[in-house]
DNA sequence: TATTTGTGAAGCCGATCGGTTGCGCATGTA
DNA sequence: TACATGCGCAACCGATCGGCTTCACAAATA
């Protein structure tokens, strides 16, 4: 099962998941009261995360500790990039196009 | 059925489009070519994009041009500040930390 | 030692996903 | 008028999703 970062923000509770967890680690119930579905469906959510690669987890006694790798966001900000690029180039091309007209005019 | 961004940019079929006509207009057809899949499931990506209202589409003849509405993308960019912000804080307390240390070593 | 607590894994289930094929229909073209 | 083209829609299908319950097990506690 190949997943990504991208199916990992697909779900509005995993998103949540990652909010709460990018400020402080967490374990699975410390997390789950924050919700209204089952500490279960919070570990396999975690579990999911885990498989993109985006939590660091840290064992203290039987709790386990979750935290995101926030470092890891920066891979949809590159993905924006090309749209970021995409706009920057329209704007020099207008600002080509306005210059040409003012000219132009004189 | 609820939709959005997040889970329109899930797909990798549907990222690549998105890049696709980011830069312009294309008919499904034009799309379909791009890709080893069905026209109709070209199609099915972009009535999805177009229910998240990602798209702006224009007929010619029996044609329809599909664009993205770039602008949208910001959404994406809006959520992911959260996670800067958190980065920059975090630096600040760095530089803070730093700070104090210097002066007691002096 | 016996019990409680925190956790992950497995199996179940209805809903959704992402592809397919097969239409119907409007618009161009011979 | 007949035919070709571009498109959306509906139905189908296997795979996956995101909940759930149940269980096993290790660690803390009585």
């Amino acid at each position: 099962m190949r997943r990504d970062i991208f199916q990992a923000i697909a779900d509005p509770t995993r998103r949540a998941i990652l909010v709460l967890i990018a400020v402080q680690a967490m374990t699975p119930n410390g997390i789950a009261e924050h919700f209204d579905i089952t500490r279960q469906s919070i570990s396999k959510h975690l579990r999911i995360l885990s498989e993109c690669d985006l939590l660091a987890q840290k064992q203290e006694g039987r709790e386990i500790f979750y935290e995101l790798k926030i470092e890891k966001m920066k891979e949809i900000d590159i993905w924006l990039d090309q749209f970021r690029k995409i706009i920057e180039e329209r704007f020099q091309n207008l600002d080509q196009l306005l210059f040409t007209l003012k000219n132009k005019k004189k």
